[in-house]
DNA sequence: GCGCCGTCCCAAATCGTTTTGACAAAGAGC
DNA sequence: GCTCTTTGTCAAAACGATTTGGGACGGCGC
């Protein structure tokens, strides 16, 4: 069913009927309220290609999924924020296109998208430092939002990120406070944004302590849970072991427990651990009470919250802030507790 | 750049163009050179909305998720499943349709999908049993592929699945050939068809060395971390536990270990366990050796088959094959040993 | 009766491609 | 030299919407 075939039908013209469910004053409420009967009763619903060739906008948003080349590697937030992105464009009336390419063809594609017109922005993911994707679409002028942000990027740019920074300072200040000295940080990659932020805030509550980030309780790598045992494995084996652990996602937190099971360390007791919860719905904190101390944030939300700000940003430029910082909890579960005192810790140690 | 001025700077039509640049025999040699060096150099990308209006096809692929209206639950496999089928689809020239939709809309969607003229086909996810989507896109003509497969369906429709019934038949004798005898089954939502062959393959298995399925020792919901955690505490909490028990998932079995863990079981001595593993990048089963003996088949390649198949079936209905299933193999890990002899049984459960 | 102004509608152009049908120019066969 | 095919190119008509610039009709004021 076509505008034209619908307009026969009604003894109109296209333009009348076009305008008719488009809402236009130039036409009659009679004459409405006749069109729109017929649009419902044959089940017209406007080509959406035809519509967006007319108009100029494609009522699409792209999302550029990088897959490294050797260890393809899906981020498990991503499901997440897709949906919770998705959710509402499908409210706008918009369409999520996704592209999953090699990150060596990633400037390519995002050419592309530009140049076939096939989406009116983009959700730029996982930024890194200097994160060369901003100065590529300021450059092609592809409007877009960046989720996190880029130490470093020359110009301002558009983003939503969580105040990653904030949350690590607090969460290890919150294990300074029960005591811990030694306290290590099982990191995203450093290449990340978000990674960096919040080393910093970890450093900086250390710092404030009258502390110095060993280096040597540091790790830092994809964030699996093959990392996260790895990681906490390497970290008690060492000559001073840490008495607590800081983790930068759920997945590499149960990575951690099994390394800690392993060696006979219970959570919250022996071994204190804050771990950062994305809120992903397939791996909930625990129920009643949260398993992990953690500092949340919903990343579905931040998805819908991104969403709403790139259709936003693309309809109204100059009337919309640019950037938006979402505060994350600090909610205390099981596995922290009190510093074990040297004597108890130097019983397990040995 | 459109065609047309690309045409103008050439001195040629816009036919001309169009037939050298997709390869028409029409043109001559010459002028197919001097027309591609020119796109090139002026970036000319034709315009896909344009394109596809003219041609008729969308060279797109809808994926539907529902999400549904309580428990905004994401299939942690629907990103290693996208990722795959998106690095498919960027090699075959497609785009990707995400729409995620209340559960109750889903209908409406498709429709709209096949209305608008947004994609040429969809594959469908998470199919149950009897599901309604086939006879609705089978009504409405839109081409599709099932992800799974729907037991009851009137007419054969396409599909790609694992061989669900036939693991676990297999994993389940395993555990029968260790000697264990009360055997759990920790399943997803049995509206999901593949649970129920799951189900299936289990109580098959259990059939044919005379044993009876206890619905007692059967769990069904969705398949998260909790899941994993309540169905297993309240197995081993019964009055007769089993010695081994069966996972839907990666992530369920995490939450079994936390249960097991709890009651102070180790895993493949005195409980074993055998879960299925869809082999998520993120969620790798151990490194050199398998942390669980798992019946194993990667999501991520299915998605890249599935991604091929429909898009093949569109272009060539009628020679492709409309069936395809996937055979996953048992590997066997450290969480599966001898069913523990009845008085040490006796021992750790007091 | 005349001019003017809304109201309601329409014909035609436009978006950027592909595709159909036709037409010159050049070579081939007689 | 004349016709008959290729070969290479083009003008124009799709595709299905939106949008621009009017135009017919009736009612109103004078």
């Amino acid at each position: 069913m076509t505008l034209k075939e619908l307009a026969r039908r009604l003894g109109l013209s296209p333009t009348t009927v076009s305008r008719a469910l488009n809402g236009y004053p130039e036409v009659g409420e009679s004459t409405r309220l006749r069109v729109i009967a017929a649009a419902r009763a044959h089940n017209y619903h406007p080509n959406a290609r035809a519509r967006s060739l007319a108009t100029g906008r494609a009522m699409a948003i792209g999302h550029v999924i990088p897959v490294s080349t050797h260890h393809e590697m899906v981020n498990p937030v991503f499901g997440d924020f897709l949906a919770g992105a998705g959710a509402h464009y499908a409210e706008a009336g918009y369409q999520m296109l996704l592209s999953v390419v090699p990150d060596t063809e990633e400037a390519a594609t995002y050419r592309d998208l530009k140049a076939r017109g096939s989406v009116d922005g983009v959700i730029v993911h996982a930024p890194r430092r200097d994160d060369p994707r901003i100065a590529l679409l300021n450059e092609i002028g592809l409007p877009f939002l960046v989720h996190g942000r880029s130490s470093g990027a020359a110009r301002p740019y558009p983003w939503i990120d969580v105040d990653n920074r904030r949350a690590f300072e607090r969460a290890t200040r919150f294990l300074l406070d029960l005591g811990h000295r030694r306290i290590g940080l099982v990191n995203g990659p450093e290449a990340m944004d978000f990674a960096l932020r919040r080393r910093e805030g970890y450093a900086q509550a250390l710092a404030a302590a009258g502390l110095q980030a060993d280096p040597a309780l540091i790790r830092s790598g994809e964030m699996t849970e093959a990392h996260g045992y790895r990681s906490t494995r390497d970290l008690l084996g060492a000559d001073a072991p840490p008495t607590a652990i800081l983790v930068s996602s759920m997945i590499a937190a149960i990575g951690l427990r099994r390394a800690a099971e392993e060696a006979g360390l219970r959570l919250g007791r022996e071994l204190s651990v804050i771990t950062h919860d994305d809120m992903l719905s397939y791996l909930r904190n625990g129920e009643a009470e949260p398993l992990f101390t953690a500092t949340r944030s919903s990343v579905h939300e931040a998805g819908r919250r991104a969403a709403r700000m790139l259709i936003e940003l693309i309809s109204h430029p100059d009337t919309t802030p640019r950037e938006q910082l979402l505060e994350s909890d600090l909610t205390v579960g099981q596995s922290t507790g009190p510093a074990p005192a040297p004597d108890r810790r130097a019983g397990w140690r040995s």
